[in-house]
DNA sequence: CTAGGTGCAAAAGGTTTGCGGTTAA
DNA sequence: TTAACCGCAAACCTTTTGCACCTAG
């Protein structure tokens, strides 16, 4: 029932931090399985509530050192919806975001070309990266308007 | 010299704020010039300090007050660049943003399509609002950079 | 052994709110 | 006339920082 970090994941990581220059602590290593173990976006601060079931002392600011460990390391990735407080996801694939302005939820939206492609830029600009998000209705929600009406 | 406000976009801007249900006050005439004057993305902060200028005793609270009822009264609208503050812009056609990573400046770019099409949501999910946010090194600093060189 | 990480508390940055006085409609 | 708005200050929320202690490498 998924109790804690596999093993797997858990070498998967400690080489990741270590080729970007961070130390593999028990902290880390919870993050990340707090990460995978439901992904559906949580704030630093709901990441904060989880992990304290199995490290009740960890404090906020050890959250976002380590999820800041995790983005430098390419294990998981910083989402910005809207003006609230950061998201984070460990789906390192490409894929945009698509928020629900009724339950706000975030989910994962497979995003055709990698991004590339989807806006002409002007002579000698140079795209690094691209953030598309959806603002919306969820399917969900959908239905349930659907059915109230 | 664009000294102040025009007679069109204030007879513009009076109408677009009653129909919202909004007071046309000073304060708001002249934040929406500030915003037309330099369509440099100003965040709140630097909209207030431009406002000053002209209305010495303008408060943050305020400018924050116009940004909002002319966001909400579909004049000017509020973009997202990350994680720092809100910045504003009076360019209502459908367009995306390119935030330079060297100089932090960002601009307008046009959107294909109006968003639509740019990505394939599942079924039963609605989208309301595309926001594409590209991030790289704009045509200035990549010559000033290639120069450099 | 020691550079880097942890927990705590305090500060910083951006935004919102409560309130008494002012003003557009 | 009066609900909305203004300016001010304080509160709020999210994130960052300084510091003494601890630990992975």
């Amino acid at each position: 029932m998924n109790r804690g970090p596999s093993k797997q994941s858990s070498d998967h990581l400690s080489e990741r931090l270590s080729t970007s220059g961070f130390r593999f602590t028990s902290q880390r290593r919870h993050v990340y399985h707090v990460l995978l173990a439901k992904r559906d976006h949580p704030t630093a601060e709901e990441v904060f509530l989880r992990a304290k079931r199995a490290f009740p002392d960890i404090s906020m600011a050890t959250v976002y050192n380590c999820l800041d460990a995790l983005v430098r390391s390419g294990v998981a990735r910083q989402v910005t919806v809207d003006r609230g407080a950061a998201r984070f996801c460990p789906n390192m694939s490409e894929h945009c975001h698509f928020h629900c302005d009724t339950c706000d939820n975030v989910f994962d939206i497979e995003l055709p070309d990698d991004g590339r492609g989807l806006v002409d830029l002007p002579k000698g600009f140079k795209a690094a990266r691209f953030e598309v998000a959806v603002h919306g209705v969820c399917a969900d929600c959908s239905a349930r308007r659907k059915r109230a009406h």
